[in-house]
DNA sequence: ATGAAATTACCTATCAGTAGATAGGGTGTT
DNA sequence: AACACCCTATCTACTGATAGGTAATTTCAT
């Protein structure tokens, strides 16, 4: 792995566990085993980096979820991998989903890093309306709806379960859209 | 209104659209007319700070719902109730809830301050479990399950709408608790 | 193939600004 | 006199960012 993907990972998961204000450069280059200006030299900017790290880990998110209209799985198994994905996060990371996080701060956030976060929590939602949508009985508004939930929920859900101390309360904070 | 008040009022506010680092004394001094050895005066640190604002939050926040087995409320007017303060807060302030902006970024909080985060959480969990409880074909699980799910998902909503800049995505996601 | 130029990736040193916090002092009210 | 509430001045620590430098690697021209 190379330093500059160190940064970008390092990056991310500073900011899943204390949000873009809770990290500086310096500590990035700490923990990467470089100077803080090594990690100017690849992101000129903290809003350069921010907006890196959010548009990486959209990508690997949604590459994680997969094809929502593949035939090989039905629609309850992939609402089922969707919440699985952010309590893995939650229980065995303790860390938030990186854009509910910036999501949370977005008011104070460089314009770059607010509209990676905003495509993050675009394309979560139109995955999940079009695994909804291959649901009987639910039309194109109720799909939507239910994607809309649904991200708000697990968004929720993984506040709650960190403060609370309390993995378990993910999963009473889902059921209703784990069974529905 | 006495400084002291002001000072609160204004965290609060300062929180609420920017998380807790994203303030600082100097800036609720300007925004007061003081200056920061003066916030100081009356909040040592500002863990001392922080942790009054979110208890006096608390206190008002739950004033403001009532009492949950109040016979002259049918429990779906009060849960309205609740998602209605939620919608308030985004719709006519663009602001986050305090403790849910305190809980995103829960792991860079002074204790006491995460700890009057929690109680927040706790208290509106009993809050609305009571209210679930007063339905019909609502059990004990079934209440609290729903009281986790619909903390969370007002939670996330509110994050959603304000990342993406839209008022009707916390409707969108608030729409199965609201009719359930 | 070879040497020079360009590029990449790091470094030291520094800047300007900001943050939480503290010591000592002043003023008005009771 | 005691107290509440403010102030100036200052401290330490930290932040994002920049200028200039070096060494290794790659690319380019001959």
């Amino acid at each position: 792995m190379s330093k500059l993907e160190e940064i970008i990972e390092t990056a991310e998961s500073m900011i899943r566990e204390r949000g873009y204000n809770g990290f500086s450069f310096r500590e990035i280059a700490d923990a990467v085993g470089v100077k803080s200006a090594s990690v100017h030299y690849h992101f000129p900017t903290k809003g350069d980096l921010g907006a890196v790290v959010a548009r990486a880990y959209t990508e690997k998110f949604l590459l994680a979820l997969g094809d929502p209209e593949a035939v090989t799985h039905a629609p309850k198994k992939l609402i089922e991998r969707y919440i699985e994905a952010c309590r893995y996060a939650i229980a065995k990371q303790d860390k938030m989903c990186l854009c509910g996080m910036l999501g949370a701060e977005i008011a104070a956030l460089p314009d770059d890093v607010a509209r990676e976060t905003r495509i993050f929590f675009e394309k979560n939602i139109e995955w999940l309306a079009k695994v909804y949508m291959r649901m009987t009985n639910v039309g194109a508004a109720g799909a939507q709806r239910r994607a809309y939930g649904a991200v708000a929920t697990v968004e929720g859900a993984m506040i709650l379960a960190r403060t609370l101390k309390d993995p378990d309360a993910f999963d009473k904070a889902v059921k209703q859209i784990a069974t529905s």
